[in-house]
DNA sequence: GCCGTTTTCGGCCCGACTGTTTTCAGTCG
């Protein structure tokens, strides 16, 4: 899809209209249509061929101009205007902390900076300090900007960045004076990388636990520390640092600050204009009428007082949640098993029967252990007498535990060729089948679309495991189309995976919302290959409540009869 | 540039912190 290239070009104006000083509003609104076009699963190019483009959200009769002509050209002309104007690298200053448009201006006018390393170079200089309107302290921190940059590089997975936070949580919570404290941010949404960890919490005296909280220990850096607001930084695991931000309110204005913290900012927006078009106005303090508070204890009261039901937090995307109730979303209590592990086997650290009592402490009915197959070498992957053999050692060990049972899987390649790594004998022994992409991904002489058609069409496979084969921060997910992917699934009675660890996610929150709504149930699977490993399930859970999924659309909340009955079901045909 | 149970023109979300400012601009979230 062309989406992608247009969100980027569109972004790409707004940066460079900010540079040059342009309208604010105006700049707003490229933002607002880079926004709604990656997002969308809609084909832009469809859409401007059938004449829809502005019944998107934020497209109007310039953008879908701007749109058209991308697609017959290739080019947009504001954006060769502005590009003309500016060296190339210059837009890339913006992704320094405390570099703004306004100074990267000031900067590339006075002293030609133009990338980077000119950047580097007059701050070594000290020509950089000598601008009217910086000092030495503001040259200071662009530095640190730089080298924040280059070691953070990335934005932080949600699974490095859960423990740290909920570390510092409790920290935060221990501090005197404070009497509560709360995650927020896009890490309480549930995204998938998150920029930096957001607390708020409750304390009288604003300043006294800023004062405490920058003064913790293994705080790296304090970037500010004012009144009610402490920012500091944490140098997490590797080099990589990561940026903590606390804020201070009253009690009454709680819920408030909780529900304004939590984000999106688009969804803040959309319940601002809300308020203001009952001629209130809303803001972390509260909500209010004139200068009385009309609401701000709870983050209930707020949405009820605008005629709105109390989004959880992973719908707050400004998605079109405002259309309608939000779903009952499934959580992790509703969980019943683990359906993808490994075990010594394979490549997993811990045996059958480890997994199966820490997946049953963990209040699970079952879970199935599917260790690699043949073609997965490195991985040592089971040959057929193996997993046959292994087979029965898993049937054996389930019958010796009380109230919970083990099937036996396998992780099933999905070979180049779009064949499976088994024969069908082998699957049909099997209890559950996960079948998964390992190899190859770049082949083009099949597709991956035709790859995973391939195997959802089979009738022993029950899920297609990781089915993009992204890994965060590492490998983008294979070009495959998920609305066509998910309709096969619907149709054969494949489910399709969230994989729960926290280095893929996969599928990611909007591929499963267009799973869902093409009609295919999912399965949410840890992968795990040691004991540990299995508590990953909640970030699999948080993907799958951002995609809007009810219980009932995820097969491993059923009870294991049920289970068995939909797989019985595809086998039958 | 978008958008309309206030409007086809005139709005467009709001506040904290910092530094270089003698009253505020820039950045950030």
């Amino acid at each position: 899809m062309i989406n992608a290239e247009i969100a980027q070009a569109f972004e790409r104006i707004a940066d460079l209209m900010e540079i040059d000083g342009g309208d604010s509003f105006r700049i707003s609104s490229y933002r607002r249509a880079s926004r709604t076009i990656s997002d969308t699963n809609e084909d832009i190019a469809e859409l401007a061929e059938q004449g829809r483009l502005q019944e998107l959200e934020g497209i109007g009769k310039g953008m879908a101009e701007k749109i058209g002509q991308f697609l017959k050209t290739g080019r947009i002309t504001v954006l060769d205007e502005l590009e003309a104007k500016f060296p190339q690298e210059l837009s890339h200053l913006l992704g320094i902390p405390g570099m703004g448009p306004k100074k990267i201006a000031l900067v590339y006018e006075k002293l030609k900076v133009g990338s980077l390393d000119d950047l580097k170079r007059v701050i070594a200089s000290g020509e950089m300090a000598e601008l009217k309107g910086l000092g030495e302290t503001s040259v200071k921190k662009i530095a640190d900007g730089i080298a924040f940059m280059e070691r953070s590089g990335h934005r932080t997975p949600l699974g490095v960045a859960t423990p740290i936070a909920e570390a510092f949580l409790e920290r935060v919570r221990k501090l005197p004076g404070v009497r509560r404290a709360d995650l927020c941010g896009s890490l309480r949404r549930g995204l998938d990388t998150i920029g930096d960890i957001d607390i708020v919490c409750d304390a009288a005296d604003g300043a006294a636990v800023v004062q405490h909280f920058v003064t913790l220990p293994d705080v790296h850096r304090v970037l500010a520390a004012g009144e009610t607001k402490g920012s500091i930084t944490v140098a997490s695991e590797g080099q990589r640092e990561l940026q903590i931000d606390l804020r201070v309110v009253e009690r009454d204005a709680y819920g408030a600050a909780l529900q304004y913290f939590t984000g999106s900012k688009e969804h803040n927006v959309r319940l601002r204009e809300r308020a203001i078009a009952k001629k209130w106005r809303l803001n972390e303090y509260g909500l209010y009428d004139a200068a009385k508070r009309i609401a701000g204890k709870t983050e209930e009261e707020i949405y009820k007082k605008l005629g709105l039901p109390c989004f959880p937090p992973e719908l707050r995307e400004d998605q079109g949640e405002f259309d309608g109730q939000p779903p009952d979303l499934v959580t992790l209590d509703h969980i019943r098993g683990d359906l993808h592990m490994h075990s010594v086997a394979s490549d997993g650290r811990c045996t059958v029967e480890e997994m199966a009592l820490a997946a049953k402490a963990r209040g699970y009915e079952y879970i199935a252990i599917c260790d690699h197959s043949k073609s997965s070498v490195i991985a040592n992957g089971l040959s057929i007498e193996r997993i046959l053999g292994h087979i029965d050692a898993i049937h054996a060990a389930s019958k010796k535990m009380k109230g919970f049972e083990i099937l036996a899987g396998c992780e099933c390649d999905i070979l180049p060729d779009g064949s499976l790594d088994y024969p069908d004998e082998v699957l049909a022994k099997c209890d559950w089948v996960v079948a998964s992409v390992h190899t190859a991904r770049g082949s083009m002489k099949v597709t991956a679309t035709d790859r995973t058609l391939a195997a959802i069409a089979n009738r022993y496979v029950s899920a297609i495991g990781h089915p993009t084969g992204r890994l965060i921060n590492k490998r983008a997910p294979a070009e495959i189309d998920i609305a066509v992917i998910a309709h096969a699934a619907a149709a054969n009675g494949t489910f399709l995976e969230i994989n729960a660890s926290w280095q893929r996610l996969d599928l990611k929150d909007v591929h499963a919302r267009s799973a869902l709504s093409a009609g295919a149930d999912l399965v949410i699977d840890t992968d795990a290959h040691h004991t540990d490993q299995l508590d990953q399930m909640r970030f699999g859970v948080i993907t799958a409540r951002r995609a809007g999924a009810t219980k009932n659309r995820v097969v491993n909340c059923l009870p294991l009869k049920d289970l068995r009955r939909r797989i019985e079901k595809k086998r039958r045909g």
